[in-house]
DNA sequence: GATGAATGAGCTTTCATTCAT
DNA sequence: AATGAATGAAAGCTCATTCAT
């Protein structure tokens, strides 16, 4: 289920549905953006919400295959987070539909994500980097043992609250602007 | 706008928006869920997006009033911060709507409360009460002096981002199991 | 389920559907017919399916009717075969959408009539009809004692399929002219 | 119009449509059960509806074909009636498309065979053949001359009907076990 | 304030048919 | 003859909102 076809809509999809939410996008505006008719996406995705699934898979991929590169790097735990950082906020300023996707989108419509993407099914790429970046910390004893969860929470929700903030045009200054002060608290808060 | 009804039509709202989402509930819906008609309730809201806005002034108002309690007692920082988390989670426990609607429905519906609660503007009261904690964190060099949306971006960020992973049951405890280490991460991340 | 609207919803379904299809029948076409908006058809009939089976009823209580009143007469079978024949064809010529609702939409929309509709279920007020006249006939021995479902079937067999031919505009006289013939068949095919 | 390839579209198409209905099979669906393309189809028959057209007359001449071999034989009328009862039983069991065809698409979906198939038009071969047997009778002094019509309503209707309460599963009992009843009652019905 | 029938625009989805290959 | 991606009109159904009572 992609080939070049599958791929452009599913990126007209997720540009549309990151900006103007999943229920304010219609399938024929989605058709429209890429000059297709409304019926041809059908035989590419069977449905609306099996759309918004594989577009979740996809920026999943995307965002996970970025943190690996920096897992791969021969560094300290505490440039990686910098690094981390870095990345993610450099795709929310870029690409920012990937990262609004997951707060506007995947984050809110439970039931469009009820079958086959319930608990963190369609994020595991994702999830599963920085579970090998806080792995390796624990096992280099640069940071302390603790609950993954507690740690995964803290990235997760620290870099997203940042993302909305930004979308939000509350944040004074530029995302750079705040990736020392983040990545310092984020190694305070995990550092042995 | 308000009087008894009118709570009564907010708070109906507000357990369904948060369940099944904004666009997912209709009207009739939760007119029905309080016994009334639905064209009553535009006595009260003059539409659905309104009534959006209104629902997220008043849950910010209920957990700004939460925080503001701790704020006025006479405790270090770091206790403060174990109140907060402690507080947080257990309205996440007990009335989740508050949190999840925050989650599910304000910080992906863009759309919805794009005129009036731009930017924080319906989220003030919570947003206020976390500045005074850590100002006053600040001034009593218990606290590191940061940015505050460095800080305040932690909090938020954090906290939410656990109220997601609890509601989506990846947890395998219960949330006050985490109360504890991630006090201590945020303590950590922030103290002078 | 009824009500008066209801029931001019009803009847103004009947006509379209005995006419042009359940399936070349639109929603919005039905509505139109008896100046009402699509939608609040809904307030009536949760979907097409059911509208479709609430039809089939109502035809069938009416047909039934009919027949019974020639049930309740003190007349021979020989005779309450010719009543039942004309009755019969009157209705055919009168008002055809009954008849035609049986023969171009019950008998063929299989998939339509399902739920809470298979086997003779929503025609049963007729069926009974013909079971309470045939059993009258075999106990009076004016009629042969057979099985129910062989004389069931000439009955409904042959006028419906004569009312099929009719109005298939094959038949070279009106209806009225094989009254005599019919119901001499019939009663020579079931008499002791 | 027709060749191998020809008629196994239309075999295929009698099973779907017969099964399925004439709005609820689909072309492709149709092409798909044959391992063809959907676009090919129309280099054998132009339009859907010309295809559930040569259907029927497909049908009738299979079905006339039957009874001509019995009204070649040299057997008494009452025998005829037997065979043909019983054949038709036969084809109802064993291959119900046919019957189900006529019953179920034919029937009803009248706006299909609005041109060409008018009156009995597609079905002729079937009607002739009843004639045919009809004349004979009469003829031969075995069966009452009356109206070719009323003969023939009973006997089209009479089988149609049984097939149908058959396919509704209505009877107690297999086809097989009416066969002495309804002959015997239709030779009641139709004697001199 | 209260009711709920009525409106009608707009949604997702389907499918007969075409046509470049 | 054969393919199947593409078209686009049209369907059933939903729902925020109105308004006569």
């Amino acid at each position: 289920m992609a080939g070049n076809r599958g791929i452009e809509i599913l990126k007209a999809a997720l540009k549309l549905f990151s900006t103007k939410g999943f229920y304010a996008t219609t399938m024929p505006e989605i058709a429209k953006s890429i000059n297709m008719s409304s019926g041809n996406i059908y035989n590419y995705y069977s449905s609306k919400e099996l759309l918004a699934k594989e577009i979740m898979k996809y920026s999943s991929e995307m965002l996970g295959g970025e943190i690996k590169k920096i897992n791969d790097l021969e560094i300290s735990s505490e440039a990686k987070i910098t690094k981390i950082v870095a990345t993610y906020f450099d795709i929310a300023c870029k690409n920012p539909e990937h990262v609004n996707y997951f707060l506007r989108v995947y984050l809110s419509n439970h039931e469009v994500f009820k079958d086959g993407c319930e608990k963190l099914l369609c994020v595991s790429p994702f999830v599963t980097e920085i579970m090998v970046f806080f792995e390796e910390g624990v096992r280099n004893e640069e940071l302390r043992d603790q609950d993954f969860f507690s740690a995964f929470g803290l990235f997760m929700g620290y870099l997203g609250g940042f993302a909305f903030l930004n979308g939000e045009s509350v944040l004074p200054e530029k995302l750079d602007f705040y990736i020392e002060d983040i990545s310092r608290n984020i190694f305070n808060a995990l550092k042995a």
